[in-house]
DNA sequence: CGGAATCCTGCACGATACTG
DNA sequence: CAGTATCGTGCAGGATTCCG
């Protein structure tokens, strides 16, 4: 009857990857990290995502004190996402994600395969 | 028919995430982060995860040329671990990774939820 | 000990349609 | 335009068993 409350994290990294695990949360992140964005931008900045899942992660990103949304009552709607303080502290593993990725594609690395579908960082 | 031939990033992070998108793989780079691991100790490093989705997720990390592997030809076998340079190329990020869990856990974030469990990174 | 193979399940996610 | 609700489903991923 020891069994571990509820999560305890064997490494912190656990907890970040429990904020950024998201199939789509760490993309949205990084577009968010270069300004705020109305919901149909960031539709249009990943376009393989849905409309569901978008509201769903920009929620519980929202949740997180990860981002902030502000909605603006008129008549089309307006729903502006930015970035918290929070959200800020990560631009730096979000920034370096990139380069890191930009490096990737080309062909710095020799292997450039794929596997996992499933999920977002 | 102007369908793009397959994997074309609307950003470089996209990349990233393809190769650290796993359940675990970004778990278990930062293990790795910290040097060279038998397999065992990486089951041990993460209780919560199977021997076939360790096996698969390492597999891929190696296909992407992030990790190393070697065995050992002795009795019980023993496989080594270790990052490639390519892995290591990942470090600053998982470093942070681990430094913002770190934070976050500590409270410094007010709402700690969470919600979607899917997948790593 | 490390891994491959098989079977099975759930839930993450997509598609669609409807509101304000 | 933004979001919710409902329904259906694939496939990621767990449990188990066998192999070198």
């Amino acid at each position: 009857m020891e069994t571990q409350p509820k999560s305890t994290y064997n490494i912190p990294a656990e907890a970040a990857l429990d904020v950024l695990g998201g199939k789509w949360k760490t993309l949205i992140l990084c577009h968010l990290s270069y300004g705020s964005k109305r919901t149909n931008e960031l539709k249009k900045a990943m376009p393989g995502i849905t409309q569901k899942m978008l509201t769903q992660q920009l929620r519980e990103l929202e949740n997180d004190g990860i981002i902030f949304r502000t909605v603006y009552n008129q008549v089309p709607p307006k729903v502006v996402y930015e970035m918290t303080e929070v959200g800020e502290s990560l631009k730096g593993i979000l920034d370096q994600l990139c380069e890191w990725g930009e490096k990737f594609i080309q062909g710095q690395f020799p292997k450039t395969k794929k596997s996992t579908p499933n999920g977002a960082l």
